[in-house]
DNA sequence: CACTACATGTCGCCC
DNA sequence: GGGCGACGTGTAGTG
């Protein structure tokens, strides 16, 4: 069964003797408490006191969380060394990375609630439709860019960078496709450009088509200047054609196995 | 006095009544629970069950965060519409975002420590040494990049993007400035040159300066090809300048006060 | 509201 | 271990 502690308003000889426990067993530790935070390393920074969240987690990683916002006021990554001792009428957390010679300083003033927990959690986290799957969705329907491209490699290294595909379009002329999952600024823009004029140089009448779900305009200008092109891309129209490939690679496995039985 | 409510392994009907009143009244909301999460919006991801951390922030921002790692690994940010209600034997909780189409489903089936609190902080976030405060050194100190340079303005707008500094240097070349308070890579070359090559199709003698703690391999020779120039610059040293300015200020407040006296 | 640039970004991948 | 780019990046500042 997995272990629990829960405390409200916990004291502070409490709070040294659970926190450290907490961390060394490898426990999440929570702390809804009154404290001010001291930070230095790559930058540095100072806040006063104030009410809010503590997280350790297991792999030695500190959060500390305001009131608002998704990120953390303060923290420090995994890995960090973490001690907690009593300094007079007070809580101090510290959180130090030896390589980084990074230091995190919490004084704890009043603790609210502590909890620690032993999180069981195995499950696999499976993300869909990122980059990765894009370009598996393109590579099996080159149509969705152009009628009649045919793709002739992926992750084609140009000089010094590597674009996403090099194909041939239907009346023989060379292409480069550059993926984006996000709409496309200015920075695409040129990057396509950059494998573009490399090949250019050899061949004028290469292609280069940019795939994304929108264009700034800021790009779509630039874009037409270099004599590139772009293709409205429709994510949710991908991840559908995706699920359907997914469904016909199950039948097949299936048959497969049937076929074996 | 601050309103907290906290409970060990409350019942489905009792989390349902006491989040949907803790994101009402604007606390922060904590669950330690096992649930599965679903997400589907800018990109979609699924995950089985498993004990996990759940933050919902008076900001209607919320969080679920694993065992490990500095990010959430399911979130939606501040503003969204949050719902909570008993699906059978287990509670759901939704955070919508209406304008991007975004959904986090929740599907708690054990809750093992509920807590909300109304946060009371005030205190200000005081961040030294970012890029801002670098600034403020170049400004003052702009002998630190090159002996006898002289800044005309800042946040100098070139074309599509914003140079940090345009200056003159001893000779009356114009020279831009990009400051990085990191390492610099090929982006940040990108991004100086896009400004200068705006500017060199009318002057072709504009020089660009980048200006931060160190250059990586791949940025230097991206540099020396683009006939760009790189200027180290000590953290530490603009740390110390920046502390012996505030003290000449607070020496000429002394002044003035005393005068008034 | 859109676009730009910053971040103690963090994280994963590849060399 | 360092370099490099993606991220559902988030966030602030600006027009």
């Amino acid at each position: 069964m997995s272990y629990l502690f829960t405390k409200r308003e916990p004291t502070h000889q409490e709070v040294v003797t659970e926190v450290s426990k907490s961390v060394a067993e490898g426990h999440l530790t929570l702390l809804l408490s009154r404290c001010s935070v001291d930070y230095s390393g790559r930058s540095s920074s100072k806040l006063g006191f104030g009410d809010r969240l503590i997280v350790i987690k297991p792999d030695r990683s500190i959060m500390v969380h305001r009131k608002s916002g998704l990120d953390a006021v303060n923290w420090q990554p995994p890995g960090s060394v973490i001690t907690v001792s009593q300094e007079g009428d007070k809580t101090m957390i510290k959180a130090y990375r030896p390589k980084q010679r990074e230091t995190l300083q919490l004084l704890i003033e009043k603790i609210y609630v502590l909890s620690s927990m032993r999180l069981v959690d195995d499950a696999r986290f499976d993300m869909l439709m990122d980059e990765k799957e894009l370009y598996q969705v393109i590579l099996r329907h080159p149509e969705m860019i152009e009628e009649g491209l045919r793709i002739t490699s992926s992750q084609k290294e140009i000089g010094e960078g590597i674009a996403d595909f090099s194909a041939v379009d239907v009346k023989g002329n060379y292409v480069l496709v550059e993926v984006k999952k996000d709409p496309v600024g200015p920075d695409a823009v040129r990057q396509l450009y950059k494998y573009v004029s490399d090949l250019r140089k050899t061949s004028p009448t290469v292609r280069g088509i940019l795939v994304s779900p929108s264009i700034k305009k800021a790009a779509r200008s630039l874009l037409t200047a270099l004599n590139l092109e772009f293709n409205a891309l429709d994510l949710r129209e991908c991840a559908a054609i995706l699920e359907a490939d997914k469904e016909i690679f199950s039948e097949k496995l299936d048959k497969h196995f049937s076929a074996e039985a």
